[in-house]
DNA sequence: ATATTCCTTACGGTTTTCCGTAAGGAATAT
DNA sequence: ATATTCCTTACGGAAAACCGTAAGGAATAT
């Protein structure tokens, strides 16, 4: 089993159920930390000590409060862990289950288990932890597997995101143009933008760009 | 202290936690359930059983599963209860920090305490629980006062949420006149229906339509 | 009883969005 | 080298949203 896990979640009740677990595990070493920069610095720490960690476990939405901070969210931290030490075991154990944001976590920073936090969870990561020890080895909770299986959602690529963070905070379609100039965004001419908003209609089923915006809030894009 | 408490609540590890939590506060008895249907039962039984309990936490956000339900969110299962048991004592224990939600909850239902689970949130759900013991005392979330204190929000009322939640779900401004004169809402023509938009724009400071309701998600109102 | 205010509704003109067509350019295939 | 496909861009007409004006009715105030 592990001997050295690192946790970042910023919900006490949880931490302290994590904690129980991989107690329960047999995990010798425990660390938690409740904010992501927090996170980075342990591992750092680690590998300089010459202790690192072998798994890290962590939730990926983080709350700010008055604390001065630069890594606002877990997609963020562990896109950074996975560089700063390629060989860690990383489980994300989140209540997130868009599957856009799943699959681009699996498909851009290697994670190796993912648990939904849920009505099993507990049991669940227990599993995901012993299957990550073996090498190569992914996890993910029965209820996402069709996620992973799917083959959707992945036709919206960064460029269609942008446009969509950009009408929800208020852009115009007609402003854009303008918008992504001044961002050194390519391709930006009003029809272009106008067609991808229009394919993106398509893809969700959206009926108008406000439903559009609506449909993108709640898959987390935007 | 109070004797017999009831948790809703469908995430397993916050459960452990809560449930620790209890205990050490002397509760003695101590039930949970994971669906919000689960608590109406319990409730209503233990009223028959002449043993009813004496406080409800609950969270609001429930997952959906394979199980056929019948309540599917908190707000609504506190609102029944709120009438089942006018007496009981009623704290919600959630991530939720839309203003809007928050503020509706204690005006709509009477609950007595709104804890924000967070870094700190095991303290400051004991204190909330031991606030409310003593009669009429409310307990809110140290960073949610604002919220409370707050005089806006409350210029929106419930003709307002029904336009932006048919918006939301791709109605368009033009079809919104024949939906509402369909579902029986007044006033219902394209005119008033145009100025309660517009109102709200001006309100949240949206420059759109669209704008309008990625705001009006993020505050939970959609 | 009369005046005032607030809300609803109708209407029309302007702006923005929507949607199809078409042309030019880049990358890829033959 | 040529053909094909894909993407970008421009344009123009139709539809929808936006915004101000004005009139009628209900509730409230005087």
């Amino acid at each position: 089993m592990f001997k050295r896990v690192l946790i970042a979640e910023d919900i006490d009740s949880i931490n302290i159920a994590v904690i129980q677990t991989l107690n329960e595990l047999g995990v010798t070493h425990i660390d938690h930390v409740k904010y992501c920069d927090d996170a980075i610095l342990k591992i750092k720490k680690a590998i300089a000590d010459k202790t690192p960690y072998e798994l890290f476990i962590s939730d990926l939405s983080f709350e700010t409060d008055h604390r001065e901070i630069k890594i606002k969210s877990g997609e963020e931290a562990i896109q950074q862990i996975r560089v700063i030490q390629p060989n860690i075991k990383i489980i994300v154990y989140s209540v997130e289950n868009k599957s856009f944001k799943i699959k681009s976590l699996f498909e851009k920073s290697d994670i190796n288990g993912y648990v939904l936090k849920g009505r099993d969870s507990i049991n669940q990561l227990k599993s995901a932890i012993k299957r990550v020890y073996e090498e190569g080895a992914v996890y993910v909770s029965p209820s996402l597997e069709h996620i992973i299986r799917g083959v959707a959602t992945r036709e919206i690529d960064d460029y269609d995101v942008k446009i969509i963070q950009q009408l929800a905070v208020g852009i115009t379609q007609d402003d854009l143009e303008a918008k992504f100039k001044e961002l050194g965004i390519i391709p930006n001419s009003k029809s272009t933008i106008e067609k991808h908003i229009s394919k993106l209609k398509d893809h969700f089923r959206a009926n108008n760009t406000v439903h559009l915006i609506a449909i993108a809030k709640d898959l987390g894009i935007a």
